[in-house]
DNA sequence: CGATTATTTTGAACGCCATCGAAATGATCC
DNA sequence: GGATCATTTCGATGGCGTTCAAAATAATCG
């Protein structure tokens, strides 16, 4: 149910419930339990209550174990397509990890787009041009934090508020999607050939290694 | 008992017992887990296993988590002047932390002998200078890490490999030492004027807050 | 080699915690 | 206002995890 929230969006307690396979009364007093403990919060909305994890800070603690603890094991198949889907690409608190998260950072580096500084990255001129394809301004030498290691993937990707208004600005034009999964993101049709000019090399997304 | 292994170093699994205050069979079950879940390796010298961090990556984790969770509530006196130790001034995987490590980050802010960059800080020719006073050579421009969170001050403090060097040299030259607390460090005599000159506003050790 | 120390293994007891079904609460919809 | 949906509360069950004492193993010491 952490792993769903991770994404910072706000969920009522019966979908994390069908998303953890438990029953809805497993759910909720599991949830009340970690809203004592201070991991999650909750926003009654009518008949809903909805769950979110307190802080973006819970969200990289939990990123973080993910990130020590290695991939899990597998136990159904269903989990499996899961995790795969998560795997190409997600949001991490509304900035792009996963696959394409990591290819958009490599792609980036090698492109000229960012230099790697010291944990993280800086917007070269060459950088601050492309951002102004989406329609960012950006000043160059504007800094990109990185994660400091990816869940699935343990390379860095690109963090912090750029990111984030990348992230939320590729959506909006409608380069990338959101699935039916939660979290997880796709190319568009436009976006495979918007993405490449925006300096992202597309991994396929059927052979997600 | 991961936190009395925050250190680096390696403890044998009576003491982590008489620490966690726990029985030995007690404290061998749940190390042998550790070591199962990865987090924990141990090391047989004779009749002692010693149990250490299985890397790093383990001890940040942990600093994480506790910084997240804040503040354990205080059980008895013991841990509580325990815990006064450590909060005055500690190693954590051999850089120095607690309220130590974090004033000689804000004295070296103050006082010019690094710059704050994003994610860290950088030397300054000052700072230069300053680490030649105890036979530390670096390029003014080096990077220092910070530790995003301090466990018990909430605040950055130096962390990396420079900030290694620099605590290894103040416990050699004699300014610091250990003291009986594992991971505790305090000021010496001879350290009160070294680290003064060293550009470190000593905090007073009985006034811990 | 016997005694001592460090540690693990075994075995058993206890407690508690996760889980679920059923009932209760609360809110929306018609 | 009754029906439906989302969620929580209640109550009961089963299991499992933690704990420690005692015994076993292993290594050191005299």
């Amino acid at each position: 149910m952490l792993m769903a929230l991770m994404d910072g969006e706000s969920w009522p307690a019966g979908d994390l419930a069908r998303q953890a396979e438990i029953q809805p009364a497993t759910a909720s007093y599991h949830l009340e339990q970690l809203v004592a403990g201070g991991l999650l919060m909750v926003i009654p909305q009518g008949r809903h209550r909805y769950y979110r994890l307190t802080s973006p800070a819970v969200a990289e603690l939990l990123e973080h174990m993910a990130a020590v603890s290695g991939p899990a094991p597998v136990r159904s198949l269903r989990s499996s397509s899961q995790r795969d889907a998560l795997r190409y690409g997600r949001t991490c608190y509304s900035h792009l990890a996963g696959r394409l998260g990591v290819v958009w950072c490599q792609s980036w580096v090698d492109g000229g787009q960012v230099k790697a500084v010291d944990q993280g990255f800086i917007v070269t001129e060459r950088g601050q041009r492309t951002l102004r394809l989406v329609g960012i301004e950006v000043t160059s030498g504007t800094f990109i934090a990185q994660h400091a290691v990816d869940w699935t993937e343990r390379v860095p990707h690109f963090a912090g508020p750029l990111a984030k208004t990348v992230t939320d600005r590729l959506l909006t034009v409608g380069w990338i999607e959101r699935g039916t999964i939660p979290r997880s993101i796709h190319v568009t049709g436009p976006g495979q050939a918007g993405l490449v000019e925006f300096g992202i090399r597309i991994p396929d997304e059927r052979s997600v290694d």
